[in-house]
DNA sequence: CCCGCGGCCTAACCTATGTTGGCAGGGTCT
DNA sequence: AGACCCTGCCAACATAGGTTAGGCCGCGGG
């Protein structure tokens, strides 16, 4: 709620309303002066549609632009050879799943839109000569890399040290606060764009044993999950069961 | 021992040769002008010294230096309340294990010895006004934090998606590289600090099962692994087990 | 010198999770 | 409408890997 005061704060008539979420997204992280807002809403960006499963970026690919979620949902994930999938982050409207490609040049991953999905191309130079005007705007994406590397860190715990009971609802918790960060989850109610599939290849499980256990969680009243829907009815004893606790995602600020 | 010849091309008398290390660790990721190797050498540090299984960082502290390993061997790690321990990260002399704290106040996990480890204390001061004269520092240790993501996602879809023979090849062909890298594996041999429970811990599986599928490489005849030292005698089908593709590492350039 | 401890190794047993296969409902394309 | 296909759901069975327990060895400390 009070973001959505930020956002009519300022107004930014000349540029579509899906540029916003960027500026809102690195404030929720760091401060921004109101001249590194205005030129981040000036940055020059193609726009393009994906469908869901189409891939945004593909691993071995060598970038010459950073994309940007405007609209929709993107993993992203990493396949073997014989075609185990794991995927390794969710990104939500206003992240740059591909910031890093900045300082490494050929990608290693891939990122997949997971719905319909918007997605702005910004291209290097440009960032790089905003980063070089404005330090506050360099050290604020530096900051979302590294957001993004203890989120990592996160999941690499889960996986290797959670069972499927308390991955399922660690991921769960921090699907929700992500969501309610950018004001999609109102009353701890969002659509899950997350298929049973795509969450076992995210927890490193089976399709099979995530239904199994997403089946425990409903009879056991914690939430519901119907038609691409989630509610988090007892959010305390969800957090309970998967071990949660947020400080990870460095939202405080 | 091309990177051998380099040490003694440029010798700066008047420091511990230790910190040479740092040097040499960011030059083999980025490119480096003699004023900038030579800043870094003259960055003020304090040296402490730490026993195997000390902590040199803890979960929740809040840094004001960065912590560089000068000799020995560093693992980041993360504890579930119950115990339950994943390692994230090893890190070998030059590295900065806890470079992240530049720019995110609170460690999300810990920093320890894995063997008596020599560590040396870089005020964050230092290192701001240092990458504040030098952009090209500046973006060689973003590059690092970037390598140190992708190691990351690396060892996440291991967790998540091998199996237990591939995980435990995939790690030690890491160390291997790893371990070239600064020149401490001649003829495919190197010193492992870690023990097999260290290993279990980093690639989430019990010490047990890693004792097992230990042995069955070794009957195999691919490593030897005796009184901490390791030996490839098979890279080409070490690899293969692993599915290891080094790009991740990014140590090409 | 002995003691205790930490690291390895082994074996027997157990269980969480994977696999396969099959069914039902809802979209979407023709 | 019919034919698909994707997603969710469910049951029966299979197994990789966990757990527990114990023995052995080498080392550092008293």
């Amino acid at each position: 709620m009070q973001q959505h005061a930020t956002h009519h704060a300022t107004s930014y008539t000349e540029h579509p309303p899906e540029r916003l979420h960027l500026v809102h997204k690195l404030r929720s992280i760091t401060d921004l002066t109101a001249e590194e807002r205005q030129a981040l809403m000036d940055l020059p960006m193609t726009v393009r549609s994906y469908a869901r499963g189409q891939d945004i970026v593909r691993e071995g690919d060598i970038p010459s632009e950073c994309c940007l979620i405007l609209d929709g949902f993107a993993s992203r994930y990493k396949l073997l050879p014989d075609g185990r999938r794991q995927i390794m982050a969710f990104h939500t409207p206003g992240d740059m799943p591909d910031l890093q490609s900045l300082h490494i040049r050929v990608m290693d991953h891939s990122v997949a839109a997971m719905m319909p999905t918007k997605a702005a191309f910004i291209p290097h130079k440009s960032i790089r000569e905003l980063t070089g005007r404005f330090p506050g705007l360099l050290h604020a994406f530096w900051r979302d890399t590294l957001i993004d590397a203890a989120i990592f860190r996160e999941w690499m715990i889960g996986i290797g040290r959670r069972d499927a009971h308390e991955r399922i609802a660690h991921l769960i918790c921090e699907m929700l606060l992500r969501f309610r960060g950018v004001d999609l989850a109102p009353e701890d109610t969002f659509k899950i764009p997350a298929t049973q599939n795509d969450m076992a290849d995210a927890l490193g499980l089976s399709n099979v044993h995530v239904n199994r256990v997403l089946m425990d969680l409903r009879r056991d009243g914690l939430i519901t999950w119907t038609n691409h829907t989630v509610s988090i009815l007892k959010w305390e004893e969800l957090q309970v069961r998967g071990l949660f606790d947020a400080t990870y995602l460095h939202q405080v600020h």
